[in-house]
DNA sequence: AACGTTAAACAAT
DNA sequence: ATTGTTTAACGTT
């Protein structure tokens, strides 16, 4: 069973007769950019990858070069979350450039991005590891700005929109990339629905893991919330239902409390509201991976030990609700972010980040997990901050297994969970 | 014990 | 109402 996205497939997909995608997809002119004709074979990130990525670190590459794969089904006629984005957040219908159009964007960079340059992934030293083709220079880095130039369209597509919503679809990167379904040989039986088909890609991989995928897929590595809601409805079986709040919020937690996922603020002309995207950090992008997100518990356990005591609660009931009660229960002694208060990150706050609208403490707190690095700026046009932990305080980890390699790399561990390699996670109550 | 998920409180917009 | 942050709790491994 192998559970990648891959190119084959979506080709596969694409002109397998019973693959039910009720919009048969018409290429559009914007889709004939050229692409390099030597995609990988096997570039996204899958449930399998992981598994490999742990148990075969000689002959594999990390997950980072996952390029082809988005909206397996958007079409043309099938504008989805995107477009209740704003007008200024998705560019002019006709103008540019536009970095939010992916079928334009994507392919090109993030194939660029897997072309082998022999560089080692940190967290699996040894293995071989594709380069990001970003670079991250004088403390400021703009995927966007990376992208290959972006050409204007050369006639009106159906829907400004579509343009949108065929987010890098597996369709256009076959319409673009012929030679791609030269040998396609899905690797998912067509046999399974639609539905079957996007829970056996993703079903099993964590949300962190997932929003990897997302934003690694997107222009700029970067999205803002309602693609990557968009993103988990096109290819996961979450969200199936549209009444299903939950796995909205678990993005967002996830998207907090990762290290890995940092909020940049864009604003595209000036004066008009700015447009939050999450981001990958540079670290994640370097490494091709994603650290735990609840790892904020180590910290939590090695601070328990640290300071026992008394420091106040960081926030309590205001009476309101039905749970009132679930809140007191001093955790200001257990909280992972007690450093916040140190002198060290007093001096960040003020430094670094500096005076600005919002409030300090929301901003510093984007990065809680003690390491600050990679971060930027909530604040256009302010340098971004990369920080190495001074001291062991910061020090991520705990020495125990993980299947997410840790920030310092001096922790990480190979084995593969049981419940990842056979899929086996289940969280159902 | 660590992890991922889910629910929820809460604040800001 | 949406977005973002944080904590708590639960089930699984």
């Amino acid at each position: 069973m192998d559970y990648s996205y891959d190119s084959r497939h979506f080709n596969s997909m694409q002109i397998s007769p019973d693959q039910g995608d009720p919009k048969p997809h018409t290429p559009s002119q914007s889709e004939s950019v050229p692409l390099p004709m030597d995609l990988p074979d096997t570039v996204p990130f899958s449930v399998h990858d992981w598994a490999r990525w742990k148990s075969q670190p000689a002959f594999y590459s990390s997950p980072r070069q996952y390029a082809g794969y988005g909206s397996p089904r958007d079409s043309d006629a099938e504008p989805r979350s995107w477009n209740q984005l704003p007008q200024e957040f998705m560019g002019e219908p006709t103008g540019y450039p536009d970095q939010y159009r992916p079928h334009l964007a994507i392919p090109m960079a993030d194939t660029s991005e897997a072309l082998p340059s022999h560089s080692e992934c940190q967290c699996h030293p040894g293995w071989p590891v594709m380069d990001s083709g970003h670079e991250f220079k004088s403390q400021t880095y703009d995927f966007a700005t990376h992208l290959d130039p972006i050409q204007p369209l050369q006639s009106s597509p159906p829907s400004p929109l579509s343009e949108i919503s065929s987010y890098h679809s597996p369709q256009s990167l076959a319409a673009a990339s012929p030679s791609m379904t030269a040998h396609s040989t899905d690797r998912l039986s067509p046999r399974l629905s639609t539905a079957e088909q996007k829970q056996e890609r993703s079903g099993h991989l964590p949300y962190s893991a997932l929003i990897y995928n997302a934003l690694k897929a997107a222009p700029g590595n970067k999205l803002p919330l309602q693609g990557i809601y968009n993103w988990f409805q096109e290819n996961t079986d979450k969200g199936a239902d549209p009444s299903e709040k939950g796995w909205q919020n678990s993005i967002r937690h996830n998207l907090s409390m990762n290290a890995g996922f940092e909020a940049v603020k864009e604003e595209p002309k000036p004066g008009e509201k700015p447009v939050n995207l999450w981001r990958l950090t540079p670290e994640a992008i370097r490494k091709g991976c994603i650290e735990s997100t609840t790892r904020y518990r180590k910290l939590q356990n090695q601070r328990k030990a640290q300071y026992a005591a008394n420091r106040a609660p960081q926030r309590q009931s205001t009476g309101k609700g039905n749970h009132t009660m679930k809140v007191v229960k001093s955790r200001s002694a257990n909280s992972p972010h007690g450093e916040r208060n140190d002198a060290f990150h007093q001096q960040i706050m003020t430094e670094e980040y500096g005076p600005t609208s919002l409030p300090s403490m929301q901003q510093y707190m984007q990065r809680p997990m003690g390491t600050v690095v990679g971060c930027t700026s909530m604040v256009p046009d302010t340098n971004a901050v990369f920080l190495d932990p001074p001291a062991p305080t910061f020090a991520m980890g705990n020495g125990l297994p993980g299947w997410y390699p840790t920030e310092s790399g001096s922790n990480r561990v190979q084995d593969q969970p049981e419940y990842m390699i056979h899929g086996q996670y289940n969280h159902e109550r």
